[in-house]
DNA sequence: CTCCTGGACTTAAAGGTTTTCGGAAACGTA
DNA sequence: TACGTTTCCGAAAACCTTTAAGTCCAGGAG
């Protein structure tokens, strides 16, 4: 808490030269002697200089600043998104402008028009689920990437994980461990995740010529009606030798209710989990496989291709972004565990 | 993606007017006559100009931007006083400038810079944990308010949970329910966290005249070491009646294992959490009764407080937000659960 | 009629930086 | 000496907005 801040006319005077010159000196441009540029450098330094980026920004029209809209940060998957766009952006000099719209669209047009008005470079917009959602790209002057949940104009530029081709991934492992006889408990139905899931799992199953165990169960993304759910299917399908679930914690839910049950995870039973939220996948016994969606990956991809387009190189469409397999004890072959 | 912006220059031709009588229009200030303001207004809506924050910014010395400087968002703690914190921001005007130096001194130095350059009003430092860290504010031109993690500095302005007070409220839940041999899991000896809970357990303890049951166990925060803790413990003092965890993590394997050996919790043995981590807390069974930190709650104050302290109202000091005590299943008193 | 008041509007400066352009000095060449 | 070239530096414009100060005019008071 200080002292007014130096500024350029500050340092130039303490140097004994003009503005011009001193800026050409700490910007490192030419036509400086180097006598007259160490002369400059130390005494900015002395006056712990610090050039004004409002005054930068109004000039060269370009902020290095660029916008994170959010609807929803508290959710587990905006977060490594942000992260990962966060990180590759401090790598370079940009700095993030965090705004959360919280789901409401009145807020989201106000935070827009108060980073628009703030001069950000461009725009990152993170969705709070994989559900395509109205684009806000129409008539602004800066590029948007959407993150996550993509944007209902295939003209704009969308990153999101590859849902179906995860899914598809899962059950191929299941059925590279042997099994045969697999049903899906997975979230609502009006969640595009919840279908791009099912939807994996069917192909899969299709290629592989095989029928899916009973009716896929869709519930809320919970633990309990994961526990629900496997009540059900064990009595319904008692037969089944593994189960492919739309999420860790429905996963959890039906580890845990299969084993008071008397069936063994992964001896009789194995089960694939979704999202790798650590604190349930490697936790639980047995630790779950689960699908990991690299959103840390997929925030700072969605980040290079901002800087693309702000340099004018947009990659219209919506990109799939590959996600990870990780494999753990739930589905093991029997007897190795 | 478009056109030119907008200035308010630009505004003032097409209403026929100077630009400063467009300003005035625009910023709803005297000396206009009704007819002509009406007139800038359309021409600004026309346009859909918005003002240059950057410009105004530089005139007035005042961003309505202030910095949020984390070490660490990735973990729970770091995200809650965020978003509180840009709770109370978004409700005015101010916009929040996020960086992670993710625990990295000199990527912290780095962005300080950054945020500092940018002029921003202010600057919230969010802890990863509740250990003190350097003080960041000397000779800065703008005020400090740190959140979770307090400056070392006492003339700093700091908010943390009180974890004394919480952990006194814990137990001494625990004694109103009738528990008198109480025993105390909870993490690393370096944490201060650790220490300020084991303390609110002594002094609720000695309050009430009774010993504690068995060394204080110290651990990592995580649900493997609960459980091993548990088998310490059960082998070491059977007749334990309540533990106090210092986390939900380790609330959670203790309770797998003391479930696994053949006590019922909470008839034999109640157990009190820590963090109110709601996946842990709510879903595992039986629920439990946990310490919320109101996390939320801290990161607001720390920003009203920031507010205060921009407009030169400071209040020095650690100040210890009160925690608040989650009753569930897993202290019920017996018979009742 | 003159003088004053106040309303409505304009002019110009300020804020900090970058950049273009021109000038001056130093030096080499004819 | 005259001239061209190179090197280094300074003056001034530009970015966009707000605001203090100034201009102009109509209308009321004396």
């Amino acid at each position: 808490m200080s002292r007014k801040r130096a500024t350029i006319t500050d340092v130039a005077s303490l140097a004994g030269v003009s503005i011009a010159t001193a800026s050409k000196a700490l910007n490192g441009r030419q036509d400086v002697r180097a006598a007259t540029r160490e002369r400059v450098l130390a005494a900015a330094a002395e006056l712990s200089f610090q050039p004004n980026a409002l005054a930068r920004g109004l000039l060269s029209g370009q902020t290095r600043t660029v916008g994170l809209l959010t609807s929803d940060s508290v959710g587990r998957f905006g977060i490594p998104v942000l992260l990962g766009a966060e990180d590759a952006f401090g790598a370079g000099e940009m700095a993030v402008l965090l705004c959360d719209a919280r789901g409401d669209a009145i807020r989201e047009q106000h935070h827009l028009r108060a980073l628009l008005s703030r001069r950000v470079d461009g725009l990152i917009v993170v969705g709070e689920s994989t559900s395509p959602r109205p684009s806000v790209s129409k008539d602004l002057p800066v590029p948007v990437v959407y993150a996550y949940g993509p944007s209902e104009d295939p003209s704009d530029v969308s990153f999101v994980p590859d849902d179906v081709g995860a899914a598809a991934m899962a059950v191929n492992h299941l059925l590279a461990m042997g099994r045969r006889r697999i049903a899906h408990i997975t979230g609502p139905t009006h969640y595009k995740a919840s279908r791009d899931r099912e939807e994996g799992l069917r192909s899969a199953l299709a290629e592989a010529g095989l029928p899916q165990y009973g009716q896929t169960l869709s519930g809320p993304w919970s633990q309990r009606w994961g526990r629900h759910a496997a009540e059900m299917l064990l009595m319904a399908e008692p037969e089944i030798d593994a189960v492919f679930c739309g999420s860790d914690q429905i996963a959890a839910g039906f580890v845990e209710t299969a084993r008071e049950r008397g069936r063994r995870v992964p001896d009789d039973i194995a089960v694939v989990g979704y999202d790798n939220w650590e604190v349930l996948s490697t936790e639980t016994r047995p630790a779950l496989t689960t699908v990991d969606m690299n959103l840390e990956l997929l925030g700072r991809t969605a980040a290079q291709h901002l800087f693309a387009a702000i340099d004018g190189k947009a990659t219209p469409g919506v990109h799939r972004m590959p996600c990870q397999l990780v494999i753990r004890d739930s589905t093991s072959p029997p007897g190795v565990s």
